[in-house]
DNA sequence: TGATATTAGTCTCTAATGTAACTAACAATC
DNA sequence: GATTGTTAGTTACATTAGAGACTAATATCA
């Protein structure tokens, strides 16, 4: 039997969400690998961390908000960084249900390594663009993650 | 504690494999709704069925190599997608470890239907960006997911 | 022919995720 | 100050994914 494309021009190697699944999962495997194999953390870990560093101590709620991520994930993110000594957590005086999340002396230095990483890593892989495609890239794809 | 930004002008909101894996999941879900609740598949489901339409038959090796997709995901979405009629698989006279897959009558219905529906969904995607920027974006997740 | 290697696809066991129910702390209203 | 509602975070259960062992068919080559 033959393809079918006849029937519209519609063409999967086109297709944004195929695109972007295809594209996010083979960049975020060489860093990913990096940060497993270093400091046997997950990606969601990972990104809590990253923020934690980037934009200062937050409560868990916040980090949900900023990174766009389901509360039991970031829970449980939070426990493993926790169990490995990146990150400590103190109820707030004023209200004892939230948390307010701080990085340790090695969380910190897990985050600028990985930093480090992240930033020669982000390099390499748009190596092959021009600066102005890297701009309009980053740009779509902010926008079409509602950053 | 003060945000560390002085150590280096990495910024999370501009890692790509960060945006990557947000516009991906942020792209995916209102797609994934509509073949998730009209047709019950997952997306490795709808991946191997639109393979198979849109490239004609072929065993699941080949899926997996095409689709970049782990064989224990694409046989288990072969089972799935023969439970729900929607292909049937043959053994190949000649080889009879390789099993050619191909579209039943709803499989085809179904094919159309999440094409056109795709399609739009595609169209809607991109509705704020410029042709130019169109261009460049397909282009560089094409190179990104080496394609 | 018989031993060994390879290949397509499945199965099993474990790890990770999503959903929804849950607990504890606070807020508001009567 | 008891009742009801809301919020931050956790837990439990079911679903999905991943890694590697496994089976059956074929290929290779002595």
């Amino acid at each position: 039997m033959k393809p079918h494309l006849e029937t519209t021009d519609f063409d999967l190697s086109t297709f944004l969400p195929y695109l972007l699944n295809r594209a996010a999962e083979a960049s975020s495997l060489e860093f990913q690998q990096y940060y497993r194999e270093t400091y046997s953390m997950l990606r969601t870990e990972w990104r809590v961390l990253f923020h934690l560093w980037q934009y200062g101590n937050m409560t868990a709620k916040e980090i949900c908000v900023r990174a766009g991520l389901h509360k039991t994930k970031v829970s449980r993110a939070i426990v493993a960084l926790e169990q490995k000594r990146f990150i400590k957590r103190d109820k707030m005086a004023h209200d004892r249900r939230n948390e307010l999340l701080s990085l340790t002396a090695s969380g910190r230095k897990a985050s600028i390594d990985l930093t480090q990483a992240a930033a020669r890593f982000d390099t390499s892989l748009v190596a092959d663009f021009t600066p102005e495609e890297q701009v309009v890239l980053r740009s779509c794809l902010q926008k079409l993650s509602g950053i």
